[in-house]
DNA sequence: TTAAGTATGTGAAAACTTTAACGACTTCTG
DNA sequence: CAGAAGTCGTTAAAGTTTTCACATACTTAA
């Protein structure tokens, strides 16, 4: 509940969870310290930035030494509220939204799909990485206080849903649709859309080229 | 084969495929033209933006009218390389996987996987969404001289599948596994990372609030 | 205890991105 | 045809993010 800590710049909110995952991959390997050069080299993020976002949370590490993982560990878990389970829904049990229920993110990111649902009947019933799925004419009665929602139903059924999520009190969406949906301003929805990212992928490809090849080997 | 368009904004370039797409649905609608702030609505960008994102290439509109759909259409269309195909290869075929095999990209983005590898003999010699699936074994041998890959397989075997994909000449990877990819400077990889988004907009949620929701329906 | 080595935290600069504002020109209306 | 309305393209300003570079302080080892 705490909102004390708000001018977090954008760009190092959302490295944040990143971060935490790598933090717990150390803690697990049983590191002790990490300096910043080295996490630069696990999560592909300048050093120089690392530093800079974790001051933004005040003096984590020691001069000389580097970071405690352990300390850095427990203080993202309590920033990113990971003591707390975020439960959320899931809308749309095709291929993508089944790669959702499968995907255990509950393992090291403390955020667990409780319900799905579907509009085809032979799914309703059923179990999906140990998710029921529930029928979609029943998202009001069933879909309780989950108020984060993730979206991933055909796009033409994209702002219906969404407005009967917002209608429900969901706050937060995961769009995989590749429809923009419309909500009020109090409602934060977030992007992934796949097919733009595969072309700008390529785009980037033929039109910023990176450094030559090595001729030979390049260990 | 055209490199003399170098300095538009990465900013800019991500977004080209989002503007590519609303004007390909202009377009099926049969509008003639659009403004920028029609535009804008639609995609979500605000009109400035799009208007500066334009001027990067020169002066594509109209004072007083806006743009004509068609010629906008065919200028992003020959921009975003659209004419020719682009070929891709997918590594991993579980259900995230399926997914991006059951999703027909060609539809309006002249992208197509056209082979995809698995691990798993189940799955070698079948189809999935009209895409042969063959051993992963064979990467090498049947990979041709596809450039981009689609990486969805499971994170332990990210690193692994990398080192033979960049042997084989690919040079994009659109990486959708949590793990960080090790590769040399002159490969293009882009991370999509499906747990650290859903943590990314938890984060937001709590400690970035957005305006209160309206007291009465908000229209 | 001291010297050498290491790595943080941050001021300042650079780079990048968005947004505001408006002159110029086009289209529309009567 | 004239005035009103509309909309671009762009200059300039503001905002955001990254990166450099280094004084400072801790660690290690002899």
């Amino acid at each position: 509940m705490d909102m004390e800590q708000a001018k977090i710049p954008q760009a190092t909110a959302k490295r944040l969870p990143l971060y935490y995952r790598f933090l717990n991959n150390l803690h697990s390997q049983g590191k002790l310290r990490v300096s910043s050069k080295e996490l630069s080299e696990a999560v592909k993020v300048d050093s120089a930035t690392i530093r800079r976002d974790f001051s933004y949370f005040g003096a984590l590490g020691k001069k000389g030494y580097g970071y405690n993982v352990e300390y850095l560990l427990s203080f993202f878990r309590k920033t990113l509220d990971q003591d707390e389970t975020t439960r959320v829904a899931l809308i749309g049990v095709g291929n993508l939204g089944t790669a959702f229920l499968n995907y255990n993110f509950t393992k090291n990111n403390n955020t667990k799909i409780e319900i799905a649902f579907d509009a085809n009947q032979e799914r309703v019933g059923t179990e999906v990485g140990g998710v029921r799925v529930e029928h979609i004419d029943q998202l009001e009665e069933k879909i309780g206080d989950l108020s984060v929602a993730i979206l991933t139903v055909p796009a033409s059924a994209a702002q219906g849903i969404t407005d009967r999520l917002v209608e429900a009190g969901v706050s937060g969406i995961l769009n995989f649709t590749p429809a923009r949906i419309n909500v009020p301003s109090h409602i934060r929805v977030h992007h992934i859309d796949l097919a733009i990212e595969l072309q700008a992928l390529v785009y980037f490809l033929k039109h910023y080229p990176l450094n030559e090849p090595e001729t030979e080997e390049d260990q």
